[in-house]
DNA sequence: GGATTCGATGACTTTTAATCATGGCTGACG
DNA sequence: CGTCAGCCATGATTAAAAGTCATCGAATCC
């Protein structure tokens, strides 16, 4: 196989700018360069690569097609190395450049993505890929080091990670903005008798609590509804019942809704969550980074 | 934002080297350059990117994370330096290092597909995309410029496309291997009374012919099929009927089938396919190499 | 015909990459 | 403890590559 050597970037520039300026002389004057440079880089690059990439007619060039067609190649070629600068930078911020993310669906609808965005706007050089799934399984992709981080409701336990708890907050009730207890300033468990409730389908996301703490108050309930937490909103929103709730996942699903609204319950039930890491994690640039910016982001959910 | 200056790819190869050796001395050694020269070239990579890539500890180089995360980096982009290359050496054996071919149905799932298989043997930098589409929609994608050369069956016509016939054959008849008809040497339109029929579900593909011709003959038959062209000889195993079509896409389905045979027809159905491209790819290289492979190809279907 | 712009090229300079020579550090071994 | 081997870094230098300078010929325009 004939050979072909990539070996300097720079007459790929001046190639793509050349086949962008029309002329060598024009080249020369965007480059800051002789335009004699522009026209030793172009022969040198042809009998480098073994093809003609201009005819000279009439003391002009004039691209050929194999021109155009290595001016979409080399177009391609420097977006990876844009991609390569933009990794290097963000090895130089985070110590790495690109970041695993695992997070229950209770937080992967509005308070991950939320972090996510504002990681991205800060630092666009940064990869990330991200991912839904049970408590569960978040744990055993972070240890496993599938993930590099995981958000989990907590109390969890591991024996390889690190859990570090970002919050603990009080369960909400949410209920049709048309309901009676719309009005209240507080809904209580005793409201809950003879209602409908909405549940999440996921254990650990205080449903079970909630049905033990109805039942340690001898409250009966109407029924009850299993849904996937990320549409639990929109089920108390169409009657299906209320719900009640971490407020991060309700905050998150309340935003633009007006038919739905949220009320402290009684007695608390807490909820925290928090971000589970593997040890050799700790010192990586990237988690004060990622802490900073989700406290900021906390800030803006109820205490 | 710092800049980071990625101009010369010579350092990074070499600091790819020095991470898989583990040494300064014995990366140098692989390249055949010096120590020095190996320990200049790192010093400069780290300057210029603002990352310490290696810890001096008592005399040795340790290699830190982000020189890690650094080399999986410089792995993919040489990934794409190395698909340059082959797209290169395409355009110097071909005058382009792209192909987009559209077929029909009929074509697609063994003549094209071996076309593909072949040209990429002979040539594996060369990047072809494939796609399979009605007679018309291959006739519209080629006018277009979204494929650069399509397979139909003739005759079509257009005014903007020049047309190569590259087979006219006859259609055959295709039996179950324990039909009666499978020990005929040949089948004619007579035999086809009282006969259930599988034919295509698209036009021109020899069902409207077939179908007139049996109506001249005054021949009835017992009912008919309309399947798509991929899954006839599955039809025809499967005692669903008889079938007439061309024998390229005959042939191609019968690879590895014992369970259907084929015979020729009569009176005969001529069948022919060709290949369509725009006025202005009638000198590009890749024809006459597709032409040449084409033909090899077809050498071995039936007359 | 002269002015302007273009590209190519011989001769040359500047810049970059790498070498040469050397020194210091570390660990193994006798 | 001294010697040896292997490592890395560095000042001085060389070789190679990139680009400049000066110039020429060709084409177009006024």
């Amino acid at each position: 196989m004939a050979d072909v050597n990539i070996h300097s970037l720079k007459s790929l520039a001046i190639f793509k700018t050349l086949l962008e300026a029309g002329s060598a002389s024009q080249a020369a004057r965007t480059l800051g360069i002789t335009q004699s440079g522009v026209s030793r880089s172009l022969a040198q690059l042809e009998d480098n690569l073994g093809i003609q990439l201009f005819l000279r007619e009439k003391n002009r060039l004039v691209a050929t097609p194999e021109a155009y067609e290595l001016y979409e190649e080399i177009l391609r070629l420097m977006g990876n190395i844009e991609e390569l600068r933009h990794s290097i930078l963000a090895l130089k911020e985070f110590g790495t450049s690109r970041l695993r993310i695992a997070a229950i669906p209770g937080l992967a609808f509005g308070f991950v993505p939320r972090l996510i965005g504002t990681l991205l706007e800060e630092n666009r050089g940064f990869s990330i890929s991200f991912d839904m799934m049970s408590s569960h399984d978040v744990l055993r992709e972070v240890e496993s080091g599938h993930a590099d981080i995981g958000f989990v409701t907590l109390p969890v336990s591991s024996r390889l990670l690190r859990i570090e708890e970002w919050l603990t907050t009080q369960a909400r009730c949410l209920v049709p903005a048309n309901h009676p207890l719309a009005s209240r300033t507080e809904v209580t468990v005793e409201d809950l008798q003879n209602e409908y409730l909405v549940i999440s389908n996921q254990p650990n996301v205080g449903a079970d609590p909630l049905l033990h703490l109805a039942a340690s108050h001898s409250i009966s309930i109407a029924g009850k509804t299993e849904s996937n937490i990320g549409a639990i909103a929109a089920m108390v929103a169409n009657g299906v019942g209320i719900s009640v709730m971490n407020p991060i996942t309700a905050t998150d699903q309340l935003v633009g809704r007006t038919d739905v609204v949220m009320r402290p319950f009684s007695p608390r039930i807490s909820f925290s969550f928090g971000m589970v890491y593997r040890e050799d994690w700790k010192n990586v640039q990237a988690l004060d980074s990622i802490r900073r910016t989700g406290n900021e982001l906390l800030k803006t959910y109820p205490d």
